[in-house]
DNA sequence: AGATAACTTCCATAATGTGGAATATCTGAA
DNA sequence: TTCAGATATTCCACATTATGGAAGTTATCT
């Protein structure tokens, strides 16, 4: 009809990733009338399509009739998560080693940031970022260093549609305030996160140059150990991570 | 053609999952030609289907054009977890209220245990089993309790491929000893981890029976307060858990 | 460099997926 | 309990959509 096809793209592989998204936004677990509402697909084309995923597992049905998520997707997630892993560990375990902080790899996933993996640091007092979480981008560190990797316009955009939260009294409240911060972020090379999510937290991130989905990498702990001469330690040894994990990432990595 | 056709099934549908367990199989990527070797169809069909979750990010291309489980899916595996844990979260409640233990569920995992969800006791003495962590099968109850399920041959190929590293003396170190004690764990219905993960941490664990990826759960704490008299009361109240939990995870057809 | 293997694009074909209409099932009200 | 309204599922005629052989590209090996 009038939709935009996109070139090559099989239409039931999209209808059935675009369902499962909105049954994830939805917290896990939808009925099909709302999927229908969402989706605007017709009823029996959704019920066909779910069927086909309740059959392999990727789906499961409710006694209440409910469409709920499949186990069988943990183990996709999870070996993509290791695809990944396998990419940034070791630079992430090196970080870690060398800094004593967690470290953390992040991409941008329908204008939020997905972390991937994490490897924590021995401290007992650090971050509980699990791999799978999504944040906002405007307040993050790796989200800030991934957005100044885009055009302003690209990044206006993605912030109409996420929304600006100010989860602390140093959030970035408002757009024009993010643009400065990203033009000094592009400037200076990396980006810095200084309580903008969870006041006594300190984050330096930065961007893998040329990954495939935008991505980014970063540090982050307490300010009480993160202050000005762990930055300067930091950031040559980010800037290596990022650079590896970009070598990685684009050649051949057996792992 | 002259193959089946699965009713009501949708073709590209089930093909493009296929393909992505695949790629899992095989440890996260892929070639296209290693690809059509291994499910039977025709390059450009692989191609076409490719491209449609590349296009989404369920999968990524690699410089060196080989196929790679994309960051998108982190996402789907994630909420999946969270569901499977929605499940069990009453139940797992319940068995705290009755016990006053930490409970546990888990599924298996690429060859190990992921902990899917955890009820925590409100000793201040417990374990610290985070869910989304994963740890080995041969030492852990609820890792036992699932290769009790499994035929011995699976078992075997399992700790091949995944090692039986021994944390603490009591560790179960080869297979034989492994195979032994899975023919008591299914005789006697449940699996008991003794000191063998972290001396002075008893666990009992059980399978949630006809679960579509194999499942245990799991009550643990310090042997001074999980004793003998203990075991008596929790492992009845650990059966009927189970088979809660069996029925709400499978579809409930009969109403 | 040339040869070989692997990947990608093209396009005629019909098999495949589609969705309106009909039917079955559930949920809540009286 | 029975009934009405909402929701899910099945059916099936139709053409849109996916298919895969053949041809064209691009990488990798010798």
């Amino acid at each position: 009809m009038a939709e935009r096809t996109a070139p090559g793209g099989v239409q039931s592989v999209e209808r059935v990733f675009d369902l499962l998204e909105l049954i994830t936004d939805a917290g896990g677990q939808m009925m099909l009338s709302e999927l229908a509402t969402a989706s605007g697909l017709p009823g029996p084309t959704i019920h066909r399509l779910l069927r086909t995923l309740a059959a392999k597992g990727y789906v499961r049905q409710l006694a209440n009739r409910r469409y709920a998520l499949g186990p069988r997707l943990v183990r996709l997630g999870e070996g993509a998560s290791q695809q990944m892993g396998a990419m940034a560990r070791g630079e992430l375990t090196r970080l870690v080693d060398q800094l004593g902080e967690t470290a953390n790899i992040a991409v941008i996933d329908s204008d939020m940031v997905l972390y991937v993996a994490q490897v924590a640091s021995r401290h007992s007092m650090r971050m509980f970022t699990e791999a799978g979480r999504r944040a906002h981008m405007h307040d993050t560190g790796v989200g800030k260093a991934i957005l100044a990797q885009l055009r302003d316009e690209t990044v206006r955009a993605i912030v109409a549609r996420a929304g600006m939260p100010t989860p602390t009294s140093r959030s970035i409240g408002n757009v024009d305030d993010l643009i400065a911060e990203l033009h000094v972020i592009r400037e200076r090379g990396y980006a810095v996160d200084d309580g903008e999510q969870e006041i006594g937290v300190r984050c330096f991130a930065m961007a893998v140059p040329n990954a495939p989905t935008p991505t980014a990498i970063s540090v982050s702990g307490p300010v009480s150990r993160v202050d000005d001469s762990f930055a300067e330690r930091a950031v040559p040894l980010l800037r290596e991570a990022a650079e590896s994990i970009s070598r990685n990432v684009n050649l051949v990595s057996g792992g």
